[in-house]
DNA sequence: GTTTTGTAGATTTTT
DNA sequence: TCTACAAAAC
C-alpha cells in the first residue's frame, strides 16, 4: 500500500498504521489529543475507498449522538459520498434498531414507547407507594439505581439470589418494576442494551445474519462500557468479522455508573491475535501541559501504560492560585479573563472547570458582576423540560393507550378534577385486575364503579383522547402536536401563569410544534409510524441544551463533561482535598484513581494555558471549610508550575468578617500580618492567614495550617514569623 | 385546588 | 445554605 494515498497523507506512523491495517482485531490506546476521531474515521473511509467494504457492512459505535453524529459527517466528508446505509450509532440507539427490527422476537408491543430516567423514576416511585412501602426508607432514587446496575450487569430479577432482606425488597421492587413495565409497553435505556442481547443470544438466525452482515465493527471510548455493551459486541462478532476498540485507559472517569476499563484487557483476552497501537503523539497541548499532566497519571497503579509528548512549544508553566476563599478564587479568575480577553482572545476560549455543579454558582455571579458574558454545560435539555414531556406525554398516549407513565403524567394536567382519591381507585383497580390505567379506566367508567362526579371527569378525559385520535388521524405530525398542545388545554394552561419563566414555556410548547414539523424520518425508521419515530427520537436524544451558541462566552462545566473538548486557556477550580478529589472518594483507592484519571482528563484539555485554583477557606451547604491543596497538586512537577500567591491586599467580604471597618482593618496590618499571608508556626508549622478578631494585644488571628488545619491564635502569644 | 410550611439531602451523566 | 418536594392548612 503506497504512503501516498490521500486518506494516510498527513498522518503520523501510528496513525497510519491504524488507518491502514490488515484486516484483524485492533487496539487502539489513543492519548487525550492525539488524532482519536480522526483515525476512526479515516479508517472507516479506507475501509470503504480502499478495502472495497461496503458501507453497509460497517458498525461503527459510540457513547453520544453527537459522537455519531460528527463521525458520520468527517466520513462523508472524506469520501464525498452518503453513508446512509452504514450503521452508526450510541449503543443504545443501534440497541433500539434492532428490538424494533425484531419486536415480535423480544415480545414487544410494535409501538412500545422508551421511558427516560425522569419517567423511570416516577413510575418506580409510584410503584413503592403501591407496594405499601415506606418511600423513607426506599428512595425511588436507590430503587432505580438497583434495578439499572443489574441491568447493566445483564441481569434479570430472577437471576438474582439473595438472603438480604434489604436486597430481596429491592429485587421485589425489580420485579414489580419490569411486570409493570412489559404490561405497558414501556423499554427503559438499560432494557434497551439488555433485551438487544437478549435476542442476540437466544435468536441463533438473527445473531448469524448481523454477524455475517457486520464485517468491521469499531467502538469508540471503548474504555466506558459497562459489561452489557461488551457482551453485545462480543455476540455481534463471529469468525468472519473484526472488531477495532479505541479508548484511553488514562481518561476512564465513569467507573461509577458502571463503566469497566477492564473491558479493554478482557478484549485482549477474548479476541484472537490483537494489534494494538498506541497513539501517543499529542497535537493539543504545550510540552509543559502534557508533562505536568502525564506526572499526574503516573500515579496511579494500574495503567497499560502511555506517555504523552508534543513536538510543539513547552509553552508556559502551569498557573496555581492559592486563593483566600471561594469568592476571592473567582474574582481571580474574571481577572485573569479580563486580561486573556485584553490581549485580544475570544471568551469561547476559555473553560472553567469544576468538580460539582454546586460550584458554578460563585464563578456565576463573578462573571455577572465582570458583565462577561458566559455559557453553563448541563443543564435541562430540550425533551427533558416540564411543559415538553407533558405534551410528549399526550402523544405518548395517542400512540399507545396503555402507557400508564405518560398517563399518570397528564391525566390531571391541566386539572380536570380527577384528583388523588379518583386515580387511586383507578389504580387499585387496574393493578387487581393486572391492567393497564386506561383499561382500568375504561371499565370503571362503564361498570359505573366510581361516583358521579369522579365518573364523569375520567369519562370526558376518554373521550377527549378517543376524539382527538380519531380526528387527527390523516394529520402531519406537525398539525397533529400543535392540536395536541392546544385541545388538552396545555397551551392555555402555561399561557395562564405568569412570569418569566411561563412564558418560555408557552415558548417551548411552540418551538415543538417546530420541531414536529421539521422531524424527517431516517432511512431505517420508515417501519415505523412518524409518531413512533418521533417519541423514540425525542428519549433518545434530549436535545441541545438551550443557550446561545453563537455568542462569544466563557464556558462553564464539570470536568466530567468536559472530557472531549480542548481549549487554549483552561481554568480548574477547587483544586482541594475534599472537593478535588471528593470527600466521597477519598477513602477507596479505586475511586481515588478514578478522580485522578478525571484530574488528567481536565489538565490535558488545555491547550496553551492551565490555571488551576483553590480556597484555603470555603462555604459548601453553608458550612465553612479548611480545604488543604488538592494531592493532585503535589504531583506536579514543580518546574512546571508557577506558583501565584496572594500579592495584594484583598477586601474582606463583610459576612466573615465582625470587626469590618476601614480602621479596624487598619489596625489590624499594624499587628504587621495581611490576610492571605504566609506564617510559620514554631509547632503547627507553616500555614496562611485567614481572619482575625479584635485589634491590639489581645487580637486573636485565624491561620489555617498545611498540617493541623485552622486554628484561633493570639498574636501576642503565639511565635508567628513571616515566611 | 392552591398556598404555605416543613424537612431531607446535596458528586460526577448519557442514553 | 439552598433547593426541591411533600404534607398541611387555607
Amino acid at each position: 500500500m503506497s504512503d501516498s494515498h490521500p486518506l494516510i497523507a498527513g498522518l503520523n506512523d501510528k496513525q497510519r498504521q491504524a488507518v491502514s491495517a490488515e484486516d484483524g482485531h485492533m487496539l487502539v490506546l489513543a492519548g487525550a489529543g492525539s488524532g482519536k476521531t480522526r483515525v476512526l474515521v479515516h479508517r472507516i473511509a479506507w475501509l470503504i475507498q480502499q478495502c472495497h467494504y461496503s458501507p453497509f457492512s460497517i458498525l461503527a459505535v459510540t457513547f453520544t449522538n453527537k459522537a455519531a453524529s460528527e463521525m458520520r459527517g468527517r466520513v462523508e466528508q472524506l469520501l464525498g459520498s452518503s453513508v446512509r446505509n452504514m450503521w452508526i450509532g450510541t449503543f443504545h440507539g443501534l440497541a433500539h434498531r434492532l428490538l424494533r427490527a425484531h419486536y415480535m422476537d423480544v415480545g414487544l408491543p410494535q409501538n412500545f414507547q422508551i421511558l427516560d430516567s425522569d419517567d423511570q423514576q416516577r413510575l418506580i416511585k409510584r410503584l413503592i407507594k403501591s407496594m405499601n412501602l415506606d418511600d423513607k426508607r426506599w428512595p425511588a432514587k436507590q430503587a432505580q439505581w438497583y434495578i439499572n446496575g443489574k441491568k447493566d450487569e445483564g441481569l434479570r430479577a430472577h437471576h438474582i439470589e439473595t438472603y438480604d432482606p434489604n436486597e430481596q425488597t429491592l429485587k421485589s421492587i425489580y420485579e414489580a418494576y419490569q411486570e409493570s413495565c412489559d404490561r405497558a409497553g414501556l423499554v427503559d435505556f438499560a432494557e434497551l442494551l439488555l433485551r438487544a442481547h437478549e435476542l442476540l443470544r437466544n435468536n441463533t438466525s438473527v445473531r448469524e445474519h448481523y454477524q455475517r452482515r457486520f464485517r468491521h465493527i469499531l467502538v469508540d471510548e471503548f474504555q466506558d462500557t459497562n459489561s452489557i455493551q461488551y457482551a453485545w459486541i462480543r455476540l455481534l462478532s463471529g469468525a468472519q468479522n473484526y472488531v477495532t476498540i479505541v479508548g484511553d485507559d488514562d481518561q476512564s472517569i465513569y467507573g461509577w455508573r458502571g463503566a469497566r476499563v477492564e473491558n479493554i484487557q478482557q478484549f485482549m483476552d477474548d479476541y484472537p491475535a490483537v494489534t494494538t497501537i498506541r497513539l501517543e503523539q499529542n497535537y493539543r497541548s504545550t510540552g509543559t501541559i502534557l508533562r505536568a499532566a502525564n506526572a499526574v497519571i503516573a500515579n496511579n497503579a494500574e495503567r497499560l501504560g502511555k506517555d504523552l509528548w508534543t513536538d510543539g512549544n513547552d509553552g508556559e508553566p502551569v498557573s496555581l492560585y492559592a486563593a483566600f476563599n471561594e469568592m476571592d478564587e473567582a474574582r481571580y479568575i474574571v481577572g485573569r479573563i479580563e486580561e486573556w480577553r485584553d490581549q485580544g482572545n475570544a471568551l469561547q476560549d476559555v473553560a472553567l472547570l469544576y468538580r460539582s455543579n454546586a460550584q458554578s454558582r460563585v464563578l456565576e455571579e463573578a462573571l455577572l458582576h465582570a458583565r462577561m458574558p458566559y455559557r453553563i454545560y448541563g443543564g435541562l435539555r430540550f425533551f427533558e423540560r416540564q411543559e415538553i414531556k407533558d405534551a410528549l406525554a399526550y402523544l405518548r398516549i395517542l400512540a399507545n393507550r396503555d402507557d400508564d407513565a405518560a398517563l399518570e403524567r397528564v391525566i390531571n394536567t391541566p386539572t380536570r378534577g380527577i384528583g388523588n382519591r379518583t386515580l387511586d381507585m383507578v389504580r387499585q383497580t387496574a393493578r387487581e385486575n393486572q391492567q393497564s390505567l386506561w383499561q382500568a379506566a375504561n371499565a370503571m367508567v362503564s361498570q359505573k364503579s366510581l361516583a358521579g362526579r369522579a365518573r364523569n371527569a375520567v369519562a370526558a378525559f376518554i373521550e377527549f383522547v378517543e376524539n382527538l385520535d380519531n380526528e387527527t388521524e390523516e394529520f402531519t405530525l406537525g398539525r397533529l402536536s400543535d392540536e395536541v398542545i392546544r385541545r388538552s388545554g396545555l397551551l392555555a394552561m402555561y399561557e395562564a401563569e405568569k412570569g418569566e419563566k411561563a412564558e418560555t414555556r408557552v415558548e417551548n410548547l411552540k418551538e415543538l410544534v417546530n420541531a414536529c414539523q421539521n422531524f424527517n424520518l431516517d432511512e431505517n425508521e420508515e417501519q415505523m409510524s412518524p409518531l413512533n419515530a418521533f417519541l423514540a427520537h425525542a428519549a433518545l436524544e434530549a436535545g441541545e441544551e438551550q443557550a446561545d451558541e453563537y455568542q462569544d462566552a466563557v464556558q462553564l462545566m464539570t470536568l466530567h463533561s468536559a472530557k472531549g473538548l480542548e481549549f487554549p486557556l483552561v481554568f480548574m477550580t477547587g483544586v482541594e482535598e475534599g472537593v478535588f478529589p471528593s470527600q466521597q472518594s477519598m477513602d477507596e483507592p479505586g475511586r481515588l484513581e478514578e478522580e485522578r484519571r478525571l484530574c488528567y482528563v481536565g489538565m490535558t484539555r488545555a491547550m496553551q494555558k492551565l490555571v488551576l485554583t483553590y480556597a484555603e477557606q470555603r462555604r459548601i451547604y453553608g458550612q465553612e471549610f479548611f480545604h488543604k491543596v488538592s494531592r493532585f497538586v503535589a504531583e506536579i512537577p514543580a518546574d512546571t508550575l508557577h506558583e501565584v500567591r496572594l500579592q495584594t491586599q484583598v477586601q474582606k467580604p463583610s459576612s466573615y468578617s465582625r470587626f469590618n471597618n476601614a480602621a479596624s482593618h487598619e489596625a489590624f496590618e499594624q499587628t504587621g500580618y495581611q490576610l492571605g499571608q504566609r506564617v510559620r508556626h514554631p509547632k503547627f508549622g507553616d500555614g496562611t492567614v485567614l481572619n482575625y478578631e479584635g485589634t491590639g494585644p489581645q487580637s486573636r488571628i485565624q491561620i489555617n495550617f498545611d498540617q493541623v488545619g485552622s486554628k484561633w491564635l493570639v498574636v501576642s502569644y503565639a511565635r508567628l514569623e513571616p515566611c
